[in-house]
DNA sequence: CCCTAGTTCTACGTCCTGTAGAATAAAGTG
DNA sequence: CACTTTATTCTACAGGACGTAGAACTAGGG
């Protein structure tokens, strides 16, 4: 599921200031000049896609990112890697692609 | 930039396999029982696109996939991660879920 | 010069996204 | 409780991407 603009900023807000927030915060935090309606509009579909806690006891409703970026990057990568037939050529390939102190981190982190 | 589902099939078939060939070879390869225009324009949008080339030479035209299906694939990876302010956290991350044998094929990877 | 196979143009329905007004609901205030 | 303010949901629309293909046009074979 790919994200638009303003879905993409407002995802970026959300795991950038963990937390819940109102769609008044969201707007405020949001460049531009948007009506709230448009922010309540995209949180909604944010929901609707998983990618959004909506906590609606108290009125003005809060808003939080459901996994952080990372998870959901992740998610996006074995997706990406979900659609090839050979997971391994790709990596093999991929690997080939980072810089040698990438490289070091990732054999860093297959050790830990 | 995100490939639709037929545009996708068309792919796997340029991908599976190389080499030139013509919207009626790819009409005849697919699935469905598409129009020659339906696939000319998935062709034509896919060669917009950067990833089919052209052969306009002789009267058929030939089609062939302009990158491999490794290369294209590390080219959506890198998008992916390029969209976060820290790959390495998301790297990390990822290869948390990646099974052992997995793991021991990526350390032969970075080894050679 | 005319078929015929092949290609480009044009088009339309659908879905997604950005955008927000209108309508509705809830909550505070006197 | 009636009223005002604030917040949420409904409804809507324009623009772009994609699946789909007919119509119009082009080029090569006879």
């Amino acid at each position: 599921m790919a994200l638009g603009d303003l879905e993409r900023s407002v995802m970026d807000l959300l795991w950038d200031q963990p937390g819940a927030h109102t769609a008044n915060d969201v707007r405020d935090a949001l460049a531009g000049d948007l009506a709230v309606t448009t922010v309540l509009t995209v949180l909604s579909r944010l929901e609707k896609k998983g990618l959004v806690r909506r906590d609606g006891g108290r009125r003005p409703h809060r808003y939080a990112a459901a996994s952080s970026r990372e998870e959901h990057t992740v998610g996006l990568l074995n997706n990406v890697l979900g659609s090839v037939p050979d997971r391994e050529a790709v990596l093999a390939r991929f690997i080939g692609t980072i810089g040698p102190d990438e490289a070091a981190a990732v054999r860093r982190l297959l050790d830990s």
